[in-house]
DNA sequence: CTGAAAGCGCTTACAG
DNA sequence: CTGAAAGCGCTTACAG
């Protein structure tokens, strides 16, 4: 299986490699009929496929751009870099996508693979380290957008939700419902993780506006593998909450595993809120209440962001995009 | 940002190109200890990064490979992919995953994609067209893995789950609990698609076996949106199935909600397994049986597969894996 | 309207 | 032990 390369083509097509290059990149403002065909001929003839790669070397661009998720197991991070893919896909711009499984040392040599591998730019779902290698890339101008999560200091573009809305919501809609002991649940010991610090700022501001007591010990921070024990000891109080915020799709998971091994009643015993929408909300038993984010949209905003930075058609060169969360209610937070 | 290059770094180094890239590839073999230093230093100093492009294009190579999978949103799809990451990346090669959203077009698109990006090779989950594009890539030798369905006339490479077995399976558990009214729900109305045609015919057979009826309006094939209506008329029938099988995950979220809709009680009123496990199994209300398949295994073993292929290691040219699923019993199955 | 030449940043036989 | 030279497959100013 021998290559063919550009030269084959104009050996074949009886011009040079310079003509090829012009048709290939559609350059036709001089060029007769009959080159053309000529060309278009050889091209089929030979079956000649263009080599991305000696193109990127000579115009130092790939037309790719790399995704680096801190965890792909997140609902979240699957539907943002669909829409990713799809605005890349519409612009003729590739995406390699990586999964960081929530390592800074993954994250870092995936930083370091995709550099080398001359991406024009990264999103980055950020692991909450690394900040000095995300501040000397800002400062050097090299595009990249931070998505969930802040970058370094604030610094650069960041995409993500309005987190302290999200609690809020999710608390004020408990509160309306008449639950006033209400918990919140949270993973990630990692503390410079902006979603987990926002949410739970969210949360005490919400109870303090409403009147409530801000109990230290509702608030649930624990591995995945430990929160079960954690929502045990939190249920097992003499006074426990009668509401509970989950703060992801996985943390929800674990408190619905941990209540129905109890035969603990969702929501008679304890109503739940799950930030982020989750694929069987609607078909659980009871259907679950989320705060949904705007998967989607914001994907599709780093996205444009990222490649308005390649192009240079952006003239800030620091912005923070809020999304807004939405309240789905189900069953799962009427105690009513 | 002028990028620093190869020749930058000989210069600093006083040393000639060749020597530092010696260097780079660790070729010691005959490099004095003092050349080594002076390499080292100006690396350091001028924080060179090697452009992997620029090797690629001499060395032909890219340490690359490209993942097609026909839709992501599928949890199999998602762990099979990290499966693949793991594997690459303990053996220094990266991934490009491209989602082909079931949609064959975008799926070629993607290949010649790939190609022109210069893939050493290709794991694909095929949409079930482009067959003779797939032929030519096998004839030509160019290295591709077929996952979780097989290549075109079954030729190439394929790693698979034995899905006559995963129904067979499924439907043997129904029987011995005593359920012997029992229909299939599946999706993809491709007729090309190894899974859905494995595992119907998987049905078909245990059933027999059984001594009980194959009734074919027990078995539904119907798109994702249309999946509630046909079971709804499925167990409108005037002697409906007691149990059902569904035929992955998506749908078993489909027929749960359609049961909880309309307070259809599992297992009581209709029993469920669900083929593919999926995250909310052991959370839901009544616990899903589901037959999960070695997910790791199998993208573990195609990227295996794919390396040797790209190696050359592998002296034969084609050969299918079927990988065995597993029953996890749960509660949804059991009417007893 | 088309071609010769230089060059992108590497690697690799080969010479010394 | 190290360097000069050629070349991977393209693109692009420039000349004609």
């Amino acid at each position: 299986m021998k290559k063919v390369s550009i030269a084959d083509v104009a050996k074949t097509a009886k011009v040079s490699k310079s003509t090829v290059s012009q048709y290939l990149n559609k350059r036709f403002n001089y060029m007769s009929e009959d080159t053309k065909n000529r060309i278009k001929t050889a091209i089929e003839e030979l079956n000649y496929q263009p080599n991305y790669i000696a193109r990127s070397l000579k115009q130092k661009k790939t037309s790719t751009i790399g995704v680096i998720v801190a965890n792909i197991l997140h609902t979240f991070s699957t539907e943002v870099i669909r829409a990713i893919e799809d605005y890349c896909q519409l612009n003729q711009f590739h995406v390699i996508v990586c999964n960081a499984d929530d390592d800074p040392n993954k994250e870092k040599n995936y930083i370091e693979m995709l550099r080398a591998k001359q991406v024009d730019g990264l999103i980055v779902f950020p692991t909450g380290e690394n900040l000095d290698l995300y501040e000397k890339l800002i400062d050097k101008k090299y595009p990249i957008i931070f998505m969930d999560r802040l970058g370094p200091n604030g610094k650069g573009f960041s995409v993500l939700l309005d987190n302290e809305k999200a609690s809020t919501i999710a608390v004020q809609h408990l509160i309306d419902e008449g639950i006033h002991q209400i918990g919140i649940v949270t993973t990630s010991l990692n503390q410079h993780l902006t979603p987990r610090l926002e949410r739970v700022k969210g949360y005490r501001k919400v109870m303090r506006n409403n009147g409530l007591p801000v109990l230290d010990h509702f608030i649930i921070n624990a591995e995945l593998k430990e929160i079960k024990q954690s929502v045990k000891d939190l249920l097992s109080l003499s006074n426990p909450p009668k509401g509970l915020v989950a703060g992801n799709d996985l943390t929800l998971i674990e408190i619905l595993e941990f209540c129905r091994e109890v035969a603990i009643k969702v929501p008679q015993d304890i109503a739940l809120v799950g930030i982020d929408e989750v694929p069987f909300a609607s078909a659980f038993n009871p259907t679950i209440t989320t705060i949904a984010q705007p998967t989607f949209e914001m994907g599709t905003k780093a996205a444009r962001l990222l490649l308005q930075e390649i192009n240079k058609e952006n003239d800030q060169s620091e912005a923070v995009y809020r999304f807004d969360p939405k309240l789905i209610t189900r069953e799962s937070s009427k105690q009513k």
